[in-house]
DNA sequence: TTGTAAGCGTTATCAT
DNA sequence: ATGATAACGCTTACAA
C-alpha cells in the first residue's frame, strides 16, 4: 500500500507537503502539487482512513444500530442513512442485534436487551464512531441506557425518552385514509385494529374517529373490532363487519388486509366496487394480490434520511434536533379502493 | 476515553505493562494483571481499535460490498456473514452500490458498473479491510477487475470468472420438487420459466428434465412455456396450461405462481386438490396467500456464513476455498401441494 | 514554499 | 516481571 511517505520519496519531497496537497490545503506551489498528485495517483495511493481517524480522534463514521436487519424495515432506513452520510462524506458501521432472529416476535426483556445493546455499542465505541442511530424493528421504547451520554445518538422507527427520535406519523395518515374512503362514496367504515395495547392501533384509530368527527359522520364503536396483525384475524373478523353491512373496511395492516381480502373473495364480495378495502405499511403483497390493495407507504428512506441529518447535526454541534420528528406517510391508491363513479 | 495511558498512570505500571494484560501475553505477575484489570473496568476502558489496526497494517474487518441492500436476498446474506465474523471477533463494513435503486431491473452498463466498484473498494481499501465479499443482488456474472488482486474476494449469489464464488443450487432443487410432484399423483406438469436468456431457468428447466427423465415420464416440451418472472405471465400462462389438461404447475419463481393462483381462482380450478402448484424463492407471499404456496427456499444465510469460510480461510492463508461452491436449497411444502389421498 | 518533528493509541522488541 | 522506546500512517504547529 503506498502511504505519504512513499509519495513523498518518490517525489523529493516532505511527507508534510504530500499531507498538504492531498488535504487540498493552500500554500503550495502548483508545480510540486501536480507532481504529487501525479505520483499519488501512479502508486494508487489510497488514504489509511484508521490512521486518519486515529489522529483525529474521532471517525468520521457514525454507528447504526439495528434491532433486526432483516426485518422489512432496516434495509430502506439503513438506505436513507447511506445517501444522508455519503453526502457530508461520512462512512457508517453497521452493528446488527439481530432480536428477531433471536426473540421472535417478543422483545428480550429489558436487562439482555440492555445487555446487547450495550456489547453492540462498545465495538461501535471502540471504533470510535462519532455517533449512533438506533433503528427498531417495530415502533417501542427503547431502554434507556447511561452510555448514550458518551455520544450522539438518535432513535430512527422507535422512541426512546430523552433521546431525539424519528417516527412517522401514523394518525395523519390514518385520518387522510378516512377522508379519502369518505370521499370515495363508503358511509360505513369497519376497522380491524391491532392489539389494544398497541401504540399504532390506537393511533390509526384517533386518526380514523377525527377525520368522521370532521366530516360529521357518526363513529360507530360497534364497527371497530381488534384483531392480532395476522392475517387470519382479518378474515375471521371481515366476517363479522360484512354481516354489520360495512361498505368499507380498514385493516389497520396489509397483512390483515390480505384476509379481509380472502374472505370477500370466499363470500363473492367484489371489492374496489362493493367494497372499499384499504391496508396499512406497503408489503409487497399489497402489488401481487388482486385486486391491488389500496395503503399506506411509510417513509422508511426518509426516517433514515432525517436521522442520518440529526446525528450529523448533533456531531457538528449544531442546535439539537426536536425529540420528536414526524414524518408523513403516503397514501397509495390502488384498485381495492377504487372511487364508485355516479 | 481511557487509554492503555490512562491505566499505566493510574495502576503506576509502565503502558507495556498494560498492553500485555489487556491482551492476555503472560509473564505478569498475577497481583499487577488484576490490579490493571481492575482499573481497566473502572475507567470503563475499550481499546482503540483504529488504533490496532494502524499498528497492525490490517483491521481485522471484512467489506461486504452489496449490489443493493433493499434487495430480499440480501439483508439475510449478510446476517449470515455477521455471524460468520463474530464467531472469529471479525468485523464488517457494509457498502452498498445501490444498483437497483439506481437503475431498477436493469444492471447498468459495465463501465458504470465497474466504476461504481471502484469507488466502494477504494473506501474499503481504505479502511484496510482484510477482504471483500461481493453480494450480487441477483445471480449473475460480476465485473472482473484488477482490483480484486490486491486483496482476498468471494462472490456470494453471483460468480465473477476467477473468483471463489457462493451460489444456491437450482437445479437440484428443481429436480427435487419435479419429483416430489410426481410422487404426489402429478403426471402431467407445466412448468412457466423466466426469461429463455436466464442461467436459472435453464438449470431449473434442466432439473425438471433430468426428474422427468429418472421417473421414465416423457417430457412434453408443449408443457412449458416462457413467462417473464413477472406476476401477469403466470396467469396469462397458467390458462394456456390448463387447457393443455395439465395437473400439476411449477412457476419457477413465486411472483409467477401468485399469477396462476389468480388464474385458478378465477376458474374455479382448486389448487391443493385439482392441481399442484409450485413456485420458487420462498418470499413472504407464500405464507400469505391461500392455498399457501408450496416453494423452494433460498439458502441465503448459508450463503453468507459460506462466504465468510471462504473470505476467512483466504485471509489466514489457508487452501483456497472452491472456485465455485452450490448450497442446497429446501423444499417447503403448504398447502398448494397437499398429496392427493388414494 | 517547504520541511522537521511531535503525537494520536497500539503493539512488540529489547533492556533492565 | 517490568519498562523504555520505536513504529504504524497521518495531521499540524512551527521552523527554516
Amino acid at each position: 500500500m503506498a502511504t505519504i511517505r512513499s509519495i513523498a520519496k518518490q517525489a523529493n519531497v516532505s511527507i508534510a507537503t504530500v499531507s498538504k496537497v492531498l488535504n487540498g490545503k493552500t500554500g503550495v506551489k502548483e508545480e510540486t502539487r501536480q507532481l504529487i498528485l501525479n505520483v499519488a495517483q501512479e502508486l494508487n495511493y489510497r488514504p489509511n482512513l484508521n490512521a486518519r481517524s486515529l489522529k483525529a480522534g474521532i471517525a468520521r463514521t457514525i454507528g447504526i444500530l439495528a434491532e433486526d436487519l432483516t426485518v422489512f424495515n432496516t434495509p430502506e432506513i439503513i438506505d436513507g442513512i447511506a445517501v444522508g452520510c455519503d453526502r457530508v462524506g461520512y462512512h457508517y458501521i453497521l452493528a446488527n442485534l439481530r432480536l428477531f432472529k433471536r426473540f421472535g416476535h417478543r422483545m428480550p426483556d429489558p436487562a439482555t436487551h440492555a445487555a446487547l445493546i450495550r456489547e453492540a455499542l462498545d465495538t461501535l465505541l471502540s471504533k470510535q464512531v462519532a455517533g449512533v442511530i438506533y433503528i427498531g424493528s417495530h415502533s417501542h421504547q427503547v431502554p434507556l441506557l447511561a452510555e448514550y451520554n458518551e455520544l450522539p445518538f438518535v432513535c430512527a422507527y422507535c422512541t426512546c425518552d430523552t433521546l431525539p427520535s424519528v417516527v412517522y406519523d401514523d394518525e395523519t395518515a390514518s385520518y387522510d385514509l378516512t377522508e379519502r374512503l369518505l370521499q370515495n362514496g363508503a358511509d360505513r367504515i369497519g376497522m380491524i385494529t391491532g392489539p389494544v395495547d398497541s401504540l399504532h392501533s390506537m393511533s390509526r384509530g384517533r386518526g380514523l374517529m377525527r377525520a368522521l368527527y370532521d366530516h360529521r359522520v357518526p363513529y360507530n364503536p360497534a364497527l371497530t373490532l381488534t384483531g392480532d396483525w395476522e392475517r387470519d384475524s382479518g378474515y375471521r373478523l371481515a366476517a363479522q363487519l360484512l354481516d354489520a353491512g360495512v361498505n368499507a373496511i380498514y385493516a389497520q395492516n396489509d397483512n390483515m388486509a390480505m384476509g379481509v381480502l380472502d374472505c370477500c373473495s370466499a363470500r363473492g364480495v367484489a371489492v374496489g366496487r362493493e367494497l372499499q378495502l384499504v391496508g396499512f405499511d406497503n408489503r409487497d403483497i399489497c402489488q401481487v394480490c388482486r385486486p391491488r390493495l389500496s395503503t399506506v407507504a411509510l417513509p422508511l428512506f426518509e426516517i433514515g434520511q432525517t436521522a442520518a441529518g440529526h446525528i450529523l447535526k448533533l456531531i457538528s454541534e449544531g442546535e439539537p434536533p426536536a425529540l420528536l420528528t414526524k414524518l408523513p406517510c403516503t397514501f397509495i391508491e390502488r384498485e381495492s379502493t377504487i372511487r364508485k363513479e355516479g
